[in-house]
DNA sequence: AGTAAGGATGGAGACCTCGG
DNA sequence: CCGAGGTCTCCATCCTTACT
């Protein structure tokens, strides 16, 4: 009888977690860091509810998922910002040349859509975010060399345009998330989660249907121009 | 709307047999 | 002895049904 590797068998568990294309399918839309109902997780995935609730119980088990129920309703989001980072992290290693194609006209026009903009759990992502990135960089607002990291011009930027940066737990100021779609890092943490909500608080971009992509309105394509020099053909 | 129980199904691995 | 192929068993996943 040979002894088990106690860090081994946690990662096994957890990789099966993920190992499972419904479990996979809930992952990747609760990314849009809203929360989800059981029934409408089980429609998304293509899976009955109760099928669905037993893969929402190993999750939540799992420390992946976390719930919340209100009457009838149960609602469950991701855990916390670092399964979110996990997941994107995951589903970037999933070469977008080797990723299912399209079958039809709606499906491609989703795709591209989401390589748009998107929400990443809860910052921006897809060429949206890469511009918001690359501009902020740019104009020395964010230090890419040494690491995802705000500039003090770049502290003072977020104050000016009325965006709090409210430090919570040990989450970083900035930080760098891999884009799946553009294959380069997008700004995640506290300043790329402010800059979102601030994002569609304010309306500079709007969420198309129920998935996570998000458009860029007339009155957000003035603001990114005004505020970084972001050219609204850096969207399209 | 959500959960639990029970049964069906399919994949993967273990085991066995057989031929070269 | 070794590899191929067949059979069996286990387990994960899914569904239907009944129930809260």
């Amino acid at each position: 009888m040979t002894t088990r590797d106690p860090q081994a068998t946690a990662l096994a568990r957890l990789a099966a977690l993920f190992a499972d294309e419904t479990r996979a399918a809930c992952l990747l839309a609760l990314l849009d860091g809203r929360a989800w109902t059981a029934s409408e997780l089980a429609r998304h995935a293509g899976v009955a509810a109760s099928t669905l609730s037993e893969h929402l119980g190993r999750l939540v088990a799992g420390g992946l998922l976390a719930e919340e129920r209100q009457g009838r309703h149960r609602y469950v989001r991701l855990a916390d910002a670092r399964v979110a980072q996990l997941v994107e992290d995951l589903a970037a290693q999933v070469s977008p040349g080797a990723a299912v194609r399209p079958r039809n006209l709606r499906e491609s026009s989703a795709g591209s859509a989401m390589a748009r903009g998107r929400t990443c759990y809860d910052h921006l992502a897809g060429r949206l975010g890469i511009a918001v990135t690359d501009a902020l960089t740019a104009r020395g607002l964010l230090e890419q060399e040494t690491g995802f990291a705000l500039t003090d011009a770049g502290l003072a930027w977020f104050a000016s345009a009325g965006i709090g940066l409210e430090r919570r737990g040990r989450r970083p100021l900035a930080r760098a998330c891999l884009d799946w779609t553009e294959r380069r890092p997008h700004l995640a943490g506290v300043a790329g989660a402010a800059l979102c909500r601030h994002a569609l608080d304010t309306g500079w971009c709007v969420r198309i249907g129920s998935e996570r992509a998000v458009k860029v309105t007339a009155a957000g394509e003035r603001a990114l121009r005004d505020l970084l020099g972001v050219e609204s053909m850096e969207l399209r």
